[in-house]
DNA sequence: GCCGTTTTCGGCCCGACTGTTTTCAGTCG
């Protein structure tokens, strides 16, 4: 059958941005909510599906996405046949389509929305913010004085929030809350989590769970706690409060004999413990955050999660693995994953030094790699094209040879240190180097820092080019995206990935928070083509090296084990591999 | 609107918190 062609193109993001809108749409007109869920649900398996759907329209495969049925599958075909959606266009003369955004504004909700609108005439954020401050809110069925004055706040907090907060910032900041919790008098266990838990690169709202047998003195320090600034809501089992660094946090407390459901249904994700419910209920049981409800309404109680699974039939699953691609049916199976962990990383693949834009010399990296309990380290500064690193050019090369000599002798024979570059991919995708200055390098990183805004045909071309170069090792943070400000090259992964495959070349995940780079979906796509991987830190600086937790629980969340990562290797196979 | 080795029709998670209420509606996760 000859292949489908689209009118217009439209990413799996843009999708799920318009079928989003139509469920808000939706919801603010009273549409029955599982109608509303189905297309939120939708969404949300475009948004973390690893193939384009527009292939998946070309194939007329549509329908395998979970969450589509034969109504979204024929929106999207008139999408990409058309550019249009007749359904959203009438839609939007019914409901206007400003009142989508009022949702976002918190204690704001679909009734809420709507009865502002059909009351007062408000249609967007800021009529909404009008009448408030007018004072329209506190007379309306429902509404007081109080509400007003919460609406008025979620609208000030709204314009201050800017992004979801990068995992690299959420993350120390959180294990420090819950490390202070668990050292308050009767607290059990603390623990992070949610999206944190599972190491999502970005997150929202921190959400904390602890365990105690005495909750009341222990939520009173929290909302307390000195960098609190402001408390939203406080009750016996949970409360929610702003730090002074606009990070929001709920605190979940639970009895410790309860914590083992706790802890698993906080961690979420909500996909993830709607299957394990599903479990329960084949079992004639029920499953909430504080218990097994039994046939004849009795409840047991679990501690641990790892007892909770069981009682599902299930091996403990790792919170990276729980967003509901696969990772239960794995653990039916038996067949989850040997994730990755951070001390199965024997040697740092990409860090700088002073002969670029790193603040240490090549011995202080060296000797803060070992610190760490690592067996080598490639020195791997930029190339001299990329102007604002310093980088060096051909005889600069030759010159650092002789320090990296120095530094190995004072190192001994325990710890490597291997000589390396990371590469420009100039503008026409040849590297910055000729090939005899490439083939005296144990280590070529080749990466894009500028041009990213190409269009996607040449940058890809490019990129594949640089992959195709036979002293080339790694690919350096493949697409080049920023968290949370900038988007990625426009790359065709596929033909990339292909490439990488063909040429057998590794594909890095950047473990730099800000980078992440490749992301967990396309490192799980890599490793089932059987493209291997590099996790890298990309230090510019000793404590950088730290970053390694971050690129490693991004490659546990896309599936990756040590055999697929080149610097999880015992170091002489990896010497060898490099050598190739 | 989606989905099905319990169903092609009838489910789809539900409890905590707040505010405005005299027993509940709306929001949130």
């Amino acid at each position: 059958m000859e292949k489908k062609t689209a009118h217009t193109h439209f990413s799996n993001q843009q999708l799920a941005e318009t079928f989003r809108l139509i469920a808000d749409l939706l919801e603010i007109k009273g549409e029955v909510i599982y109608k509303v869920l189905a297309y939120r649900k939708a969404a949300d398996s475009l948004e973390h599906m690893g193939q384009s759907a527009e292939e998946l329209w070309q194939e007329n495969r549509l329908g395998e996405i979970p969450g589509v049925g034969k109504a979204i599958s024929e929106k999207m075909d008139e999408l990409f046949s058309t550019g249009q959606l007749q359904f959203l266009e009438k839609l939007k003369a019914e409901v206007p389509v400003g009142l989508a955004e009022l949702l976002q504004v918190p204690d704001v909700g679909p009734k809420k929305a709507k009865m502002f609108w059909k009351e007062l005439g408000v249609t967007n954020v800021a009529e909404l913010e009008t009448a408030a401050r007018a004072g329209k809110l506190r007379d309306l069925p429902g509404m007081g004085e109080k509400s007003e004055a919460r609406i008025l706040a979620g609208l000030e907090a709204l314009s201050r929030r800017t992004t979801r907060t990068p995992l690299g910032v959420a993350w120390p900041f959180a294990n420090e809350i819950a490390r202070w919790l668990g050292s308050l008098p009767g607290v059990v266990a603390a623990n992070p989590a949610g999206s944190l838990r599972r190491m999502r690169e970005t997150v929202g709202d921190l959400d904390i769970s602890a365990a105690t047998e005495d909750p009341a003195p222990v939520m009173d320090a929290f909302i307390h706690h000195p960098r609190v600034i402001e408390v939203f809501a406080v009750g016996d089992v949970k409360s929610s409060v702003e730090f002074d660094n606009h990070l929001r946090a709920q605190l979940w407390l639970h009895r410790p004999e309860q914590y083992g459901t706790a802890l698993l249904y906080a961690t979420g994700s909500k996909d993830h413990n709607v299957r394990l419910r599903e479990i329960a209920q084949t079992m004639k049981l029920s499953l909430s955050d504080r218990s097994f409800l039994q046939p004849d309404g009795s409840e047991k109680f679990y501690a641990t999660e790892e007892e909770v699974y069981a009682v599902l039939g299930l091996p403990w699953i790792p919170p990276e693995l729980r967003e509901d691609r696969g990772e239960i049916q794995a653990a039916k199976a038996g067949r989850l994953p040997h994730l990755i962990e951070v001390k199965d990383i024997v040697a740092e693949l990409h860090s700088h030094s002073t002969w670029s834009d790193g603040q240490a010399s090549i011995l202080e990296m060296a000797q803060a790699a070992q610190q760490r309990g690592l067996k080598a380290i490639a020195i791997t500064d930029h190339s001299h094209s990329l102007g604002v690193t310093g980088g060096m050019t051909a005889e600069d090369i030759r010159a650092r040879m002789a320090e990296v000599r120095e530094a190995q002798a004072k190192m001994g024979d325990s710890f490597t240190i291997l000589q390396g570059a990371e590469v420009e991919i100039r503008n026409d995708g040849r590297l910055d180097y000729p090939d005899e200055v490439l083939a005296e390098l144990d280590v070529v990183i080749a990466s894009l820092h500028t041009g990213l805004r190409q269009p996607k045909e040449q940058v890809t071309a490019r990129l594949i080019k640089a992959i195709q170069n036979p002293h080339v090792d790694i690919i350096g943070h493949p697409t080049g995206r920023l968290i949370p400000d900038r988007e990625g090259a426009d790359l065709d992964m596929n033909p990339v990935l292909q490439a990488a495959k063909e040429s057998g070349v590794a594909l890095e995940i950047n473990a730099n928070p800000s980078r992440l780079d490749l992301d967990d979906i396309q490192s799980r796509r890599a490793i089932e083509m059987g493209i291997p991987l590099s996790i890298n830190t990309d230090a510019h600086s000793p404590d950088n090296l730290d970053f390694l937790m971050y690129g490693v629980a991004t490659a546990r969340r896309g599936w990756v084990e040590p055999q697929h990562v080149i610097n999880a290797w015992p170091v002489e196979k990896l010497v060898q591999w490099l050598k190739r």
